[in-house]
DNA sequence: AATTTTAGTCAGGGGGACCTGATTAAAAAA
DNA sequence: TTTTTTAATCAGGTCCCCCTGACTAAAATT
């Protein structure tokens, strides 16, 4: 039997980080005047990018299916990533009504980067913590992916491909 | 010394988690048609409903001050709270100037609803795990505290305060 | 009493995440 | 070849977060 209190700690611990960890973000940028702003979530542009750093040079269809998206909202993000540069457009030569995104070098760096750094929040956790922290983490999502897939079934493969095959290079 | 690999799978972890875990509830009010929508972050709405729920009676201008926002952005957030009878707004009789805000019955609840359920994805860690959870992760939280301080030290004390108010009823 | 400061409001704007509807161009099917 | 399906685009919308500028009403100062 579990113990609810320990689990109200932990969920209050765990809401807790998220408004710290949202604020220390937003109060890091806002000093430094920073031009990559927020960043980029598993939603809109950011989506677009991590699909695109799994699997490179897809169709905007192909992005809005795997995504779940309209191809407008896709187009938009696409488009909006052009402006800055994080990726490219290119007729098919195969086929003509399609359009490839692929990711610039700035966009690979962009995406990479976001899961490049350690986060300094993390610095004085002893290796058994950390290792603890994983363990469960790893437990955590696993419950997560099957909330997700209780919910929507048919995208859980997707989705769960995506994440993991992007986050696959941190755990070699 | 640290270990870096170790760092690193927990770093990737906890960027997996907030990916999952965002996308969990985001196919879940997908599916639940759902009224309440969205969590309510610290930010926007939700900051108001937050430092309320801390500091009832506050009038706009307080708000503003605390939460860092402009009175205009502040009296938007406020508007729209009122709108969803979350909040109410009163002319102070003793300052007619000023606007107090409180919660209404309806907002007390949204707020601590907020915090008031155990997220099922913490079911299935034994109660070693959830220890071990709440303590790395208020290491973790203090940790963001300090880059808080460090970026802006004024705002530190309120927001920790706030915080920490918000919560503490999770921690008894 | 006249001036200045203070708390709010309105108007307008910039970005972001999404969506539906209508239309075009190119490929595939009939 | 004509029709249908497919990939995109444009147009227009909804709602969210957040800001500056301009202006009013009520206090505090002078």
């Amino acid at each position: 039997m579990p113990d609810l209190t320990k689990q109200k700690n932990a969920a209050g611990k765990l809401i807790e980080f998220d408004m710290v960890h949202h604020t220390a973000d937003e109060v890091a940028h806002r000093n430094h005047a920073d031009k990559n702003k927020h960043p980029l979530r598993f939603q809109g542009q950011g989506k677009i990018l991590l699909a695109l750093s799994q699997a490179d040079g897809l169709s905007q269809k192909e992005l809005a299916t795997r995504l779940n998206l309209s191809v407008q909202s896709t187009a938009e993000f696409v488009n909006k990533l052009v402006k800055k540069d994080l990726v490219s457009k290119e007729k098919s030569t195969t086929d003509r009504r399609k359009t490839i995104i692929r990711l610039t070098n700035l966009g690979q760096q962009t995406a990479s980067a976001e899961t490049a750094k350690v986060p300094e929040f993390l610095s004085g956790l002893s290796d058994t913590e950390l290792d603890q922290l994983t363990a469960i983490l790893t437990k955590i999502n696993n419950n997560l992916y099957a909330e997700i897939d209780a919910a929507s079934p048919t995208e859980t493969n997707k989705f769960e491909a995506v994440v993991k095959d992007r986050l696959r290079d941190w755990f070699l």
